[in-house]
DNA sequence: CGTACAGTTGAGTTTATTCAAGAAGAGTGG
DNA sequence: CCACTCTTCTTGAATAAACTCAACTGTACG
């Protein structure tokens, strides 16, 4: 399989990760007619109350989803790598709940719901992958609510390195414990519920412990076990390794 | 419709108001076999990490999902009313990444897997109902990730009870502003990440602002508006009225 | 009448926030 | 290559929000 010319396709890479397809598929969705796009840093792609008619894979780049509330706050909702399609719900949900934007440049590529909802219907292995794709990001939204919900700052920081770290590793974008990490505090912060400042010297308390270091955009864990500890980080929720237990 | 008699059924009315669904569609569902069981207030049905081969239908009650951390805190991520099925992602995501739980007696349904692959395989609209709910149900999840991040107590709380009411009117439990609330504040507070003394209190300036009342486990919102402005309440994310919209 | 649980209150403490200012980089144009 | 700007990161100090602990009230139920 890896061998096929399609496994290199970010979208193919990501749902294989989610669920088994046949070469029929892998093929379809490879071949998959998309308008791309470039998109530079921090720009906002889709806005809370759009309504769409076409889905955006991730090609490249990191981007995320989002929140304002009414007093100008940001909620970051989740990120997203390479071979995401951070709206998917937007087939059955036609108005956007949320915003969507880029954190580092991107290319990106847009697909129109017939298109999707055609080879859904003609491939049910690419239907079933889809719909576990969104249970699982409905999985990673309820241990986020936890995460914002009951742990305290060192906690919230640690569970969220382990999580993008894991989800890099899953999608080959990680070596070892170190993976680039294009995000800035602040953005820590927005997807944590916690002040900038709070971050900061949060981030300071796990360096000086010789727990993780930080620079040039890169993320490297120094002691995998305590992080993994201190962010009370079981992977269960992202549902990696069930593949072959399910029908 | 309203006529016929599955209409009634829990089930059924919930999936209707999630998407339109055809007499043969309502009448398998009305019909699907359930091992029906009763369960006392406060018990645990189904705990993180079991794996299911079946799902719960809430035929009467009112349930919670939650997850416990290392430290024994609980986060409550959704209530649910007659006519949910609050493991439905299990038909995907066999292993269960959080538990449930009742709050009030319940009467459960619980169906085999494979009955509702094949009702899902033999009629599509319920299919796309069932995908579309979890999809609502990851939008909620997004929701409480925002409340619970960005908000203060007041507009927490606030943004909860709105969100409880709506959906109580939704599924024709509840009366004008008027809607029963079996919770405990213990259980308010565990869904909104506060502690039980502060939930108290900022219960309290609701109701002496005259706002809400709270008593005999009945919640009255007195002043809708007012109570809207403060939990910056917008249902849009409950994607109520989006049915006749999307294919 | 006693027990259990939910709700309430007060006081002290902790955690995290806000505000403000300075240091360190990265990128730009002269 | 330097000066300039912009953003990010860092630090200190005052403030505010929320938590913990502990006691007490009320109510339901056997």
């Amino acid at each position: 399989m890896a061998t096929n010319p399609w496994a290199a396709h970010p979208l193919v890479r990501n749902l294989e990760n989610v669920a088994p397809l046949t070469d029929a598929s892998k093929k379809a969705l490879a071949e998959l007619a998309m308008q791309v796009v470039h998109v530079e840093a921090d720009r906002e792609v889709l806005r809370e109350g759009d309504r769409a008619t076409q889905c955006c894979v991730v090609l490249e780049g990191f981007m995320i989803n989002y929140k304002v509330t009414k007093k100008g706050e940001r909620q970051i909702l989740a990120y997203h790598l390479p071979g995401d399609i951070p709206d998917l719900q937007s087939l059955h949900l036609a108005v956007l709940d949320s915003s969507l934007g880029t954190v580092t440049p991107c290319k990106l590529g847009f697909v129109p719901h017939k298109d999707l909802w055609e080879i859904c219907a003609r491939e049910p292995d690419v239907g079933r992958a889809c719909w576990r794709w969104t249970l699982i990001m409905a999985s990673i939204y309820r241990e986020w609510v936890t995460n914002v919900g009951q742990r305290e700052a060192p906690a919230r920081i640690g569970h969220l390195l382990c999580e993008i770290v894991v989800r890099m590793e899953t999608m080959g974008l990680a070596e070892g414990r170190n993976c680039p990490l294009p995000l800035t505090q602040t953005e820590l912060a927005d997807a944590t519920g916690m002040s900038t400042v709070h971050v900061n010297r949060t981030l300071q308390e796990l360096r000086n412990a010789g727990i993780i270091s930080w620079k040039d955009k890169t993320l490297s864990i120094l002691d995998w076990g305590r992080l993994k500890r201190i962010g009370e980080f079981d992977p269960g929720y992202l549902h990696l390794r069930e593949r072959e237990e399910v029908a």
